[in-house]
DNA sequence: GCCTAAACGAGACGGTACGTCGGGTCTTTTA
DNA sequence: TAAAAGACCCGACGTACCGTCTCGTTTAGGC
């Protein structure tokens, strides 16, 4: 998903060496997602996928760097309608995010990350950057309910942002409290209602208060 | 803060052993906080500590044991005032909480505790322990207010738990943004105001939609 | 034989040590013996002596440690006797030392050593000094021999030394050629018959010119 | 000197295959002097000769057999004169191979082999082979000086070889001791003087030099 | 105030994984 | 067509920690 460490990008790629680094991958983020960063070991993943060892070590100069190129390799992404309806579109969006988190590799292997991330800037940037395309999917389809009139105008949208997912995060990685649709559809409605204007019919007057 | 692992609490502890055992702990958190999970390693603490690796084995069983007592040893209190202004109090409160998640030990050893929540049943308690009080508080301080009218009827504690909280530790630990107290504010101000009762005006009639 | 590696001599040893000591030299002799030098792996010592590598490492800082301790293990005592008749009595002794250079463990593990004795000033004075307590015997032989009369006056021991011990080597290391009890009595009688003072006979006048 | 590793002597070698072999043998044996036996690596040995590591494995099957052809390229020449004067011509002679084995390639590759030749036949005979000449010279001109009767008959040539060589190899190679042209011409005349016929008798005037 | 049981430090031990180097095989690109 | 470049698998290197295990040596605390 994200580029790939320090690569001639228009010179031809040895097929040998995208095949091996792709089997080292996967079987990283299998180890990752079995056992958990103390489980990516060089040898584990050189017996797991077949990879020698001395070739894994061509292609990433160390554990840390294909832990890294692993938590990128998962990166997903979680699609944003565009139906007119945003508490639905949202809603839907949301329970997308909170069953990725909860059941793909990418909720596996994320936390991984999250203690490195605290040392290293490159960890820290590749933990963050596994949001960017939902952040911007998210951002914009809020904007674009603030131009048709569905929301208030003036709505802050990264406080949003941080409002609507970061309660699927801290239920899934830190309090481990279970979300469920239906928790999900709560939250969104909580977030977003008192934004949406005049609910039903005439948004005449009386906005709702911020 | 959490109970010591398996210790005869009315009999008389040797004071060799608490002295060891607390000066081992105090090296491991230091250790976490600088350099994470990865360098909470017995003989760094037995270093550092001057504690023998013997007398480091002899009260934790291995170097999980260790990592879960230094997680709870630096649970910390975030303490909920009841002014009678729920906003400003959970304010308050929330700023408390990001001050600790940012700057303290806690914030610090906390994300060394997430990957291993994923497979480890003990420290996933643990983790969600450090939780405990502060939900609490929480929680009590929002009934406090259901009760007295400040906020409608019928609020879903755990939801708003989940929206005040959830925020802070997404931008923390995993989009790793700053947050500050206007910021925080502002969050407070748009989870609960919908909530609270026509503020000033009278109270009269007319509940917000929840 | 010669001195363990850097030991308080007065100091009591870990009896441990000196028995993981004695089984990864056991080893290192076997594979010398059997593999030569590059059968020397500290990996191979530590699988056939049961000795784990890291303990192996904490005795010996590398491999050549390790080969230069197996080489002085070896160094034999070739006995000299005084039988008053000096021809047999060094003739013995050389048969006694291309015996033990042609089936011993030192003349299987002497030529791991030659090589690196060329540039490693240790191993070089290993490799010299498994020579010296032969060398001290032969030369004590022939002086005692030229104290008796036996021998004219004079001798050059060291030459004698050379002349001696120097052909058995060559044959054995170098031109790879047999020697055997008789043909090691004609090199004894080729070379020191000419300096025997007039043997039995009487040694009335017409000493041998040097 | 030796015959190459199986070539078809009459076909026409490829001047490219020939030069690319002559690299790697001159740089195998710069590394053998330089750093012995451990340091002929075929990865120095390409990186040195500029000679790319499959075009040596094309022409040496493995590091041993470019080992061997690295001794057979060192093989010397050392001359025998025939003078009249069989104690100055071997002395001549044995101090030239003096300097050669203390001097040139020759002797600092050869104890290279000295290892490898107690378990492999073909180095064996490679090292033995490389005495070949200069055994065949020695022998040759001591039956001459037996023919002239400079000699007593009767002399065993191959005992007088060992007499003469094998205290300069145990010299320079074993108990690595200096020799020096004075001490070679000791050696040579305490072997060769009780052997030289009747010195005083028939060559009438000219007492033999010292 | 002494003495014994405990806790302690020092450190050896068998292991696992690290990241590196070299061996020998192979494929791909260049001249 | 062969040499050069370099990827591949493998085995050994020497290091760092793991968790276990003697060892002697303090040192509390009950007598």
């Amino acid at each position: 998903m994200v580029a790939s460490t320090v690569l001639p990008p228009t010179e031809h790629e040895d097929p040998r060496r995208a095949k091996s680094r792709s089997r080292a991958l996967t079987a990283a983020v299998e180890l990752l997602r079995e056992e958990g960063l103390q489980g990516l070991t060089i040898e584990a993943v050189a017996v797991r996928s077949g990879v020698a060892k001395t070739t894994i070590y061509r292609q990433f100069e160390n554990r840390d760097e294909l832990h890294l190129a692993a938590i990128s390799s998962v990166a997903c992404h979680v699609p944003m309608a565009d139906s007119g309806d945003l508490i639905s579109d949202v809603t839907e969006f949301c329970i997308g995010l909170d069953h990725k988190l909860r059941n793909g590799d990418f909720g596996a292997v994320l936390p991984t990350g999250f203690d490195g991330a605290e040392r290293s800037e490159t960890l820290a940037r590749m933990v963050h950057d596994t949001g960017l395309q939902r952040r911007a999917a998210l951002l914009e389809r809020l904007r674009s309910a603030e131009r048709d009139g569905e929301l208030i105008a003036g709505i802050d949208a990264d406080l949003l942002n941080s409002q609507l997912v970061g309660p699927l995060f801290y239920r899934r990685f830190i309090s481990r409290q279970p979300a469920g649709p239906e928790w999900v559809e709560r939250l969104v409605a909580a977030v977003l209602t008192p934004l949406v204007r005049s609910s039903s019919a005439v948004p005449v007057r009386g906005g709702r208060p911020r």
